[in-house]
RNA sequence: GGAGAAAUGGCAGAGUGGUCGAUUGCGGCAGUCUUGAAAACUGUUGUACCGUCAGGUACCGGGGGUUCGAAUCCCUCUUUCUCCGCCA
């Protein structure tokens, strides 16, 4: 959520920034600036009758310790009605804090300058284009022929168990699984990464913390009894990590890294594009986050979408970076980087990855602050990026390394296959 | 799952109804001393909100209550520890 006292100091631009994501705010900016001046009168009569309160109850106190017992009584009745005052006015208070808060919470976050103007994904605009579009076989298939010819995944038996969206990977294929993420992992921690493992289920607060709840609900799998939710990323548990807290200002940037199973409800898409891999229900991802001064985290930004690059380019996979427009950015970022790689048999873009810096929304929805050179406790910034998801490479690798006789791994992934090729005599 | 104990400032740890935003120690910061450092000594040291200032208000795990007045009493939730049971 944006801060208070940065909309009450500049609403005009924050409410033009907003516009280039096509949000009208200027109602509800106005709105929460009427709120605010009413919680600030509030605030101060409030403080009176709680002062005077104060007082009285001291001047019993002393009365009572000189033994005089009847004035002390008599001045008792003096505090009935301030105290029902008091109880008025701390409740229009708590109401009013909470009408602001509401308020704030629909507003998205401000995109940065470098966000280009456009309505959808069509505006959004190609910063890096890599890699060639590989020569398929005359019979190249796509990647959920290739699964079953060579008995790498089985959609079917994941219906049978669980259901639509729930594959079972198996043989070579649950290998090639267990090979990216070890790929993954390695190369972040080379690049000085924390590994964590997380809970894949988490409390009501974090869904919260990160933003998820109230407004995806419905995106995320519930677990009703104990009121936890399965995580649709592994971001929510290692953002929440840093909840209500002040860290010191030499410990950033954090740099964390996460492998988790990722489940999303992804209630309402059907049709072609759920074909196969290209959307589960539930998948495997490495994360990573960030965690910086309010100075840094552009220039880690920038770090970041290098390194989610370094892993595509390392697998061999054509692929370009798009800076996602006003239109198509998220609620919560200030600038996105999407990665889409070319999965040739499908002819396809596929997005396998998402890069952002939320600047401090996210930080001021967890509290979560550092204290600067000078002493102050400020809002970090928080980052972070797919690096990478499993499902939309895997197809991108079976596709575009197929042969006429089979698939090839690639290089960097051989060591951990213990494997280079996979074909009809040697499929398991 | 059952029984009991506990939760206080960066940390440790007092405080069981009124000058307690909170004794003290450690740590931090500033100073004295020293060629420098250490030690010793002195002072200082939480956050948020309202207010132009003076100042005021709130915060002792969270929420509610009793009272003129709550860190202190009551209810409730959460977490931690000890014991018992169960179990990978």
């Amino acid at each position: 959520m944006l801060v208070l006292n940065e909309i009450l100091k500049n609403k005009d631009a924050v409410v033009k920034a907003l516009a280039k994501k096509h949000f009208k705010a200027d109602d509800i900016v106005e709105k929460i600036i009427e709120l605010d001046k009413d919680r600030r009168e509030t605030k101060s009569r409030l403080d009176e009758v709680l002062a005077e309160s104060n007082k009285i109850a001291k001047e019993i106190g002393a009365l009572y310790k000189a033994g005089k017992k009847d004035e002390a009584d008599a001045m008792k009745v003096k505090t009935a009605q301030l105290k029902e005052t008091g109880k008025e006015l701390n409740d229009k208070f708590d109401l009013l804090q909470e009408q602001i808060t509401k308020c704030i919470v629909e507003l998205p976050n401000t995109p940065c300058e470098l966000v280009p103007e456009g309505k959808n994904a069509e505006d959004n605009l190609i910063v890096h284009r890599e890699g060639d579009f590989p020569q398929l076989p005359a019979n190249a298939l796509p990647h959920w022929e290739l699964a079953k010819k060579y008995n790498l995944i089985d959609f079917e038996l994941g219906n049978k168990v669980t259901g639509a969206g729930f594959p079972f990977y198996r043989g070579y294929g649950a290998r090639l699984q267990r090979a990216l993420i070890t790929y993954f992992l390695n190369s972040a921690i080379n690049r000085g990464f924390i590994e964590y493992q997380p809970p894949l289920v988490v409390n009501e607060a974090s869904g919260f913390g990160t933003g998820q709840l109230p407004d995806k609900e419905g995106q995320m799998y519930h677990c009703t009894v104990d009121n936890f939710y399965l995580i649709p990323t592994a971001e929510v548990p290692i953002t929440n990590i840093y909840r209500d807290v002040i860290l010191k200002q030499e410990d950033l940037p954090i740099k964390n890294v996460a492998y988790s199973s990722c489940f999303r409800r992804e209630a309402g898409s059907y049709g072609k594009d759920v074909r196969g891999l290209n959307r589960l229900h539930e998948f495997d991802k490495v994360e990573i986050v960030e965690i910086s001064t309010q100075e840094d985290s552009y220039k880690i930004l920038d770090e970041m979408v290098e390194h989610v690059a370094s892993l595509v380019r390392g697998l061999g996979l054509p692929f370009r970076i798009v800076r996602l427009c006003g239109g198509d950015i998220s609620f919560t970022s200030a600038l996105t980087y999407d990665f889409e790689v070319y999965s040739a048999a499908q002819e396809k873009w596929l997005e396998v990855s998402s890069v952002s810096n939320f600047e401090s929304f996210q930080a001021n929805r967890l509290k979560l602050r550092y204290k600067n050179s000078e002493g102050k406790t400020v809002l970090a910034h928080t980052l972070n990026g797919s690096a990478l998801a499993l499902p939309r490479i895997v197809a991108a690798i079976l596709e575009n390394y197929q042969t006429e006789d089979g698939i090839r791994i690639p290089e960097v992934l051989q060591h951990f296959m213990g494997c280079d090729f996979i074909s009809e005599s040697n499929k398991i």
